[in-house]
DNA sequence: ACTATAGGCAAGCACTCACTTGCATGTCAA
DNA sequence: TTGACATGCAAGTGAGTGCTTGCCTATAGT
């Protein structure tokens, strides 16, 4: 349907993969950590036995999304989660109905 | 990599798609609707230009994901929004970080 | 300079997903 | 019963996704 793609539908894709929410996971439990270190710790605590490559990727979509921001320093990069996209996601459909929502623009 | 697909999973995914959060726009707005009657108020209300056949399978992604639930009369089948999946879904990161989540079993 | 470490880039592959197409089933009105 | 209406089923297609593979860049330690 070829349907623009916001923010919106951003984060949610993000969220649509099991090992992204397992990289959540490990960010609220411990937040700031480096690409090596979830790798480690992912799979130690969470059985995940995903590469390098995989988790870097896996990343990469959740920064897009502005579920992660990172924070570089010399050859090392930390991640830190930001739930913030995650705030007015549930509440879109857990109002009362009666009121029509309308069309506002940004959602899709 | 196999992945179990649970009730999480369902859910996440049912939301990754912007016509399928417009279907539950529309179900918060009117609820209890038939295929028809959501195909044309989706065109009309929300500028979707979905078939009759595409919508009907966005419902059973929604259905088979808790969100909607569905109840026959005669030739009708009207679709009934479903939020309960919906709450757990947030919470699950925005609790303050310090509590090590563990291994419930049942999240992935 | 040399090596190891931490991360980045890009092509390729298997699989899934959203959608279409075409036909079948079931229900109601005449 | 006949025909219109509401929905169901299934194969096929094109685009997207998660992951691998292989190589490259950059920083830090010796």
């Amino acid at each position: 349907m070829l349907a623009y793609s916001g923010a919106v539908t951003d984060a949610f894709k993000a969220l649509a993969d099991p090992t992204r929410r397992t990289i959540l996971d490990e960010l609220t439990a411990r937040d700031g950590q480096t690409l090596f270190e979830l790798c480690a710790r992912l799979t130690t605590n969470h059985g995940l036995a995903s590469s390098r490559q995989a988790i870097s990727q896996h990343l990469e979509v959740l920064e897009s999304a502005g579920l992660v921001r990172t924070r570089r320093e010399g050859r090392y990069k930390f991640h830190e989660i930001d739930t913030a996209p995650l705030e007015p996601i549930v509440e879109r459909w857990l109002r009362r109905p009666g009121s029509d929502p309308g069309g506002t623009g940004e959602t899709s």
